[in-house]
Formats: structure tokens, C-alpha cells, sequence
DNA sequence: TTTATTAAAGACTAATTTGTCTTAAATATA
DNA sequence: TATATTTAAGACAAATTAGTCTTTAATAAA
């Protein structure tokens, strides 16, 4: 698996977040969680690592909740990975030989070096927005039980 | 990590047995255990999932050992790969949906499909002639302890 | 045949990740 | 102020992965 678990609930519930996003309302974290079926107090933990890393802001108390802390054009999935799994898979070798760099690079080098950038790209270069505009376009589904349609009404 | 500890493993050791490569002598999985720096138990029962899957001939007894089932020119990566991880890394959604496929993709589905398929071509394509050869020529490492050359000495 | 060497098998432990639960703190509103 | 709602924090438990150890089986060679 190339991100954790918690990485990804991390990734869904902010494409959630930039599909319901209004600048200035709060999504409550329990109402997520039902809409996503991710463990309320796991999701709670993700999202407080989000929050720490100032991706988020969080407001306690009634209609409180969590909301984005800057516009989700602004905002790209390697953010979010940063915040949970750190940034280790697209430096690190991909048989776990250490120092890996230009001195002694392992025998894959050459080829996963390519690769694993790409996928840094790929990541750094899609925004929380490109995700939810194309899942609104085409009434995608972000878990099992509802379509994107579901979830925004 | 995109592969498991003891996939990784099992590829640093099937690089080993590409570079001492003699077609019917047998490697001794203590010694390599050593030469790698690989927990030797831990190192043996990921060699039985190897020699499990037909990648690799064992033989017990003084001299006894371990030794490739055919050529490392016609072994790619992803065999061993396969026959530690699976290869469901190369199937599935990236952040974890279910249902993963033309139905009803993710909205990452795009940029990964293409990004997952570049690595299974890698690793596909790797064999383990390939990457022995040019460690050699690089006199790259396999280990933190032992060049190449010190290896195959 | 006895002994030494080697892998196979499986029980066991440790570490990490994933998930649950309880309590505390902050806030809105009656 | 009292109560309900919500996140924060951290203890705890379960599941998975990683790693260790012991015993058994096969084989070579003395
Ligand atoms: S592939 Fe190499 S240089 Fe690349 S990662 Fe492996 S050791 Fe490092
Ligand atoms: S990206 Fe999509 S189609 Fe691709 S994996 Fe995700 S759900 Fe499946």
C-alpha cells in the first residue's frame, strides 16, 4: 500500500471537505464520518493532525466543526499526505537500502527514481478543487454507500 | 512504503543470488543472511514463500542451500513481488475505494491508473539480471556493510 | 551408523498501525 | 448560569506486520 489508512481517510474526508466547502461554515467531524463510514474517533485523530499541520481550522461547540483554511484551489493532495505519512515514499529507496542518493544508489535507482517522482507530481499537482469538480461532474462515489450526489444535497 | 519489509527483503535477497549466480550450487541462507544484514529467521520464511511460488529450489542438508529455479535473465521483480506482497498494490485505488475500475472510478482515477501501471512495467520489466549487472559494473550496495564487490568476493 | 549441517515448520514475542472509548475543554443558546 | 453540542486529548484494545526461537526433517560425510 503506498499511503496508511489513516493517510487516505485523511485524503477522502478532505475532498469531502472542498465538496460541501463554503468559506465560512463548519463541517461537524461526526456527520462526515457517517457519510464516509470512517471510525468517528479515528477520522477525529486524522483530522487533528490536519489541523495541526494549519491545513484545516476546527471550532468546538454547537454547529462547530471543521472547515478548510484556505480555498481548496489552494490546496493539493500532497498536502495531506505530508500532514499524516510524511513525504519519506518519494525519497526513500524502494528496497529500503539506505543512503540512497547519487553516491550509492541501489540497482532499481534509475527507473524508481523516475517513478517515484512522477507520483510526487501526480499528488502535487492535483488540487482538493480538480478532485471535486471532476467527482461532481461525473457523480463519482467517495465510499461505498453513497454517490457524490448523495452527499452534497 | 509501497512494499512490505519482507517484500523488500526478499528482493535485496533475490538480487544476491543473481549476482553469486551459478547454476547448480546452492547459497546458504545463514551466510547471505549475513552478508545482507537480514534477520536470518525472518530471511528463511520469506525464501519459503519464494521457493513456494517456484522462484527458487531449496536443498537442506551440509551444503545445502538455496539456489534460483531458472536463469535471473528471465526472473523479473514482480515475480517476487508477487509471491510476497501480491500484486493488488497494482490493482487497486490509491486512496483505498472500493469498486475500483471504469464503473465508477475515483477521482484520482486518471493520474493513478497511468502512475500504478508505470510501476507494474518497471518492475516487470526489471530483471534480475538486469539490476545484478549493473550493480556490478556501479559496484553499487546492497547492504550498509558490504559493496558489491565485497559480496561476491 | 553417527554426527554435523542445512532448510522447514510453526509457536512465540515485539513493534506498529488501526480502531475504540472515556474524559476534558470550548462554545452557543436557552 | 445551566445545558447541549462539538472538538481535543489521551488511555486503551485489536489487528497486522515484523522479528525470534525451538524443534523437526533431510542430507552429506566421517
Ligand atoms: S533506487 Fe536507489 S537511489 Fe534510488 S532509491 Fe534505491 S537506493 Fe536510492
Ligand atoms: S483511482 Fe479509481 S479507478 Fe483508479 S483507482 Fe481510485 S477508484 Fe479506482
Amino acid at each position: 500500500m503506498l499511503l496508511s489508512k489513516a493517510c487516505i481517510y485523511g485524503v477522502r474526508a478532505s475532498l469531502y471537505m472542498a465538496l460541501v466547502y463554503h468559506k465560512d461554515s463548519y463541517i461537524s467531524i461526526r456527520d462526515m464520518s457517517q457519510k464516509l463510514d470512517i471510525s468517528f474517533h479515528f477520522l477525529t485523530k486524522i483530522l487533528q493532525q490536519i489541523t495541526q499541520a494549519g491545513l484545516m481550522h476546527s471550532y468546538k461547540g454547537p454547529n462547530g466543526g471543521i472547515n478548510l483554511s484556505k480555498n481548496p484551489r489552494e490546496i493539493t493532495i500532497i498536502e495531506i499526505i505530508d500532514a499524516i505519512d510524511g513525504l519519506d515514499v518519494f525519497t526513500e529507496c524502494v528496497i529500503g537500502l539506505p543512503g540512497c542518493g547519487k553516491n550509492k544508489p541501489c540497482p532499481l535507482h534509475e527507473k524508481w527514481a523516475i517513478a517515484r517522482q512522477e507520483l510526487q507530481d501526480m499528488f502535487e499537482n492535483t488540487t482538493l478543487h480538480e478532485m471535486a469538480f471532476n467527482s461532481k461532474k461525473l457523480n463519482l462515489r467517495l465510499s461505498n454507500e453513497f454517490s457524490i450526489k448523495e452527499l452534497i444535497d
